[in-house]
DNA sequence: AATTGTTTTAAACATCTGTTTAATACTAGC
DNA sequence: GCTAGTATTAAACAGATGTTTAAAACAATT
């Protein structure tokens, strides 16, 4: 029971409950009363320690954005010195890891869910610092297991493809907890299914290297 | 300018102006002045002709599931005589269209959008009778690819990959438009989009089929 | 023309929202 | 112990929301 009690100051309290609120219910739908109550907390307090809902809001995401990186770094996907297959499996892995952790930290990815269904004033900066350099990383990775200098397109619609099998995890969550269950019981299935999307990305991959070199005989 | 006039009774013009607004703001962000208001008629109409908001939504739901499966039939991809290739393709060419039509139409698409990202009551009968269906028949062309009775979490996972990549282009709308527009800059860029994920997918399975047959040598 | 049933209307209702205010409690620093 | 700055509180504000009401307007039948 990690209740946050009074030991804790105010603002930190307010801010860990607005990620665990806004997470939750989104930005428009998280009513500063709700926030202030989990925080046990006066109403006026949001406005007292920051301005208004919005700028809480910004704070929240910035402050889950930090945790996330720092418990699930892509740091092993970025050592180069590993063969492309490898780390292709590690970057997924890491992703769908960073994506389904529901602890504390499957928050953050509930906060992007949110914002990308619903962009808010804050996607551009989010887009900035948090999805750009995902996307750069797998693109290296992309074009090392492509070879030959495909082109821009193919690239991005091979990126699209590898993290579109991963967000379903995330953005069609309430079908998959419907219908396949088992597919995200425990660890170990979350891992089956993090090695499937490497496996069946890498095969249509190194596929699509193959027609490259050899196009349409 | 189709602007709903006075010709059309007040409760048709109610429910299409409804579709439009839940389908932008989905059901808890859409309020029930902005849909009157839209429709240009008085605040309690909707708890006249609708019980309530609710009901409301409910029937604009299925006023849009039943337009968008008369205009996005997937028959094609049902002819069984067909090879499995083909009729992945064209499956997956008529979901991503279904899915990408910005018309009357992509309404429907948006509906769904919200609706799996920010669950309400009608959630479960639009499973049913909607995502169900497609499922089964992805399944049905998956196996016949996969061939030689794959075990069930395999096929699963694999129509997750497909159903993924296609739905990328929906739930994460927002960053492919500020990221890569030109893969959804006009109807060619989309069928180009379409053809890459059947490619894509098909060399992932017809690789995984190898696979079955030969183990791991 | 009067009566009936159906639509439409403006107004009000009750509740919830983010925010503000002004008074109170608390906590150093002298 | 008093004071200055900070923290917390209850109460109120102004606006929006879904819903209801009761009166008015309309249409069709007799």
């Amino acid at each position: 029971m990690t209740q946050p009690t009074a030991i804790e100051p105010a603002f930190d309290r307010l801010l860990q409950v607005a990620v665990e609120v806004f997470a939750e219910c989104g930005f428009r739908e998280a009513t500063v009363r709700e926030i202030c109550s989990r925080a046990n907390v006066n109403v006026a307090s949001v406005n007292y320690y920051f301005r208004s809902k919005e700028a809480l809001y910004a704070q929240a995401l910035a402050f889950a954005f930090r945790e996330a990186n720092r418990l699930y770094p892509q740091d092993a996907a970025f050592d180069k010195s590993l063969p492309p297959e490898q780390r292709l499996a590690l970057f997924i892995k890491n992703f769908l890891y960073k994506l389904l952790d529901d602890s504390q930290l499957g928050l953050h990815s509930k906060l992007i869910a949110h914002e990308i269904a619903d962009p808010t004033k804050a996607l551009d900066e989010i887009i900035e610092t948090a999805i750009v350099p995902q996307f750069a990383l797998l693109e290296e990775i992309i074009r090392q297991l492509l070879g030959s200098s495909p082109d821009n397109v193919t690239v991005q619609r091979c990126l699209l493809s590898i993290f579109g099998q991963c967000l379903m995890f995330k953005h069609s969550r309430s079908i998959i907890d419907r219908l396949y269950p088992e597919l995200i019981a425990d660890e170990s299935a979350i891992q089956a299914s993090a090695e499937h999307i490497a496996q069946f990305s890498l095969a249509a991959l190194t596929q699509f290297a193959l027609q490259k070199v050899r196009p349409t005989p």
